[in-house]
DNA sequence: GAAAAACGTTGATTTTTGTCAACGGTTTTT
DNA sequence: AAAAACCGTTGACAAAAATCAACGTTTTTC
């Protein structure tokens, strides 16, 4: 239930069997059905969620009510509205299953008491946190730098796993594309090899 | 010469005067002329910096030698490519001052050491970390669901100091536009009001 | 198992943005 | 103090992307 959850928080820093059981405590395991929601635009984003199984999108709308997605999560990586999770404010974005999902979920009383009684939680969420900004870095980087080609084929590289179990239309909505310039960036790239 | 970085610190984390005087064996006070590099591409990226006064930029080169501006920093931010700096890999990203500045470094040694020694320095970075990951989403989100005007106005309440001391050219560049474009947007948005 | 919805692609057209050139007015450099 | 570089804006034009519509296929729903 909570195997890949432990398995990634040894990557970044070993806990005793001890340790893991006390962890334990503080998560609580959920499943979640395809097109159901973990947050809703509005809600407090009561809960963090490590994704077990399956698959996660968030996306906001905009003003003529079009998706925009800004965050993808399959197996092994962390997804919430972090800001609203944070502040305890009202929700931006809306987080819903693209799969059935087996998530594990970290309340923010759970984040917080964690966070005060045990050094090693502090440094996972230390290190967790450096490496979600560095690629959020690496993206916008790639966003403002690189030509729409070698933009696809970077995203595509940095996410291989993501890019084929995903539909494209929302690859495209990912990348601040309609779906049909991405398939014909698609198209222009097959093309040219 | 540090009042600016201890009372950064202060407000996420409060220390006392023995703790400042442990942090402070770890910085390096810097001064920097307007247009001087404190990072180069291609450079490992060995210290991150604290803005005491003055204003600094990163940016990336493209394949045709165009700048694109990733990152501002004025008084009271952090600034330094951070991937190159956590990996020791050679920077990807340019950082040079646009004014004159004085700046607080912290090594990589210096960074590691402390946040084995002091449990507090650790929470500092983690809340910077946080705070760095909150800023740069909501940026990524505006980036790819906001129309242009409503784009440049939020940038504008998020950052309103930057907004006044940058050249314009240097805003379009970190808007990922260029600087035509964003000469028109502010004048379709003085028009319409 | 049939109907409906979702998906990816293509073509025609419109809208948006970039590019190039020029300008007058700064600021910086020497 | 003069020369050079930089800055923001505008106009004319070219390039890129969005939009709208249609299509055959696949997947989901009931």
């Amino acid at each position: 239930m909570y195997d890949l959850f432990f398995q990634k928080f040894n990557e970044k820093i070993a806990l005793t069997a001890e340790e893991e059981a006390l962890v334990k405590q503080y998560l609580t395991p959920k499943k979640l059905r395809r097109k159901q929601y973990l947050v809703q635009e509005g809600d407090v984003c009561k809960n963090i969620c490590f994704v077990e199984k399956g698959a996660l999108r968030a996306y906001v709308l905009d003003e003529t009510g079009d998706e925009h997605i800004t965050a993808f999560a399959l197996e092994g990586w962390t997804l919430g509205d972090l800001s609203s999770f944070i502040k305890a404010e009202p929700a931006t974005w809306n987080i819903d299953a693209l799969e059935d999902c087996e998530l594990v979920l970290i309340s923010k009383q759970a984040y917080d008491e964690l966070l005060q009684i045990m050094p090693k939680y502090e440094t996972y969420i230390r290190l967790l946190m450096t490496d979600a900004y560095m690629a959020l870095q690496r993206r916008t980087t790639y966003m403002i730098s690189l030509p729409l080609e070698e933009r696809y084929l970077a995203f595509t590289q940095m996410y291989p796993t993501l890019f084929q179990r995903v539909p494209q239309h929302m690859i495209a909505s990912f990348m601040g594309l309609s779906a049909e310039t991405l398939s014909r960036v698609r198209n222009r790239i097959s093309n040219r090899k």
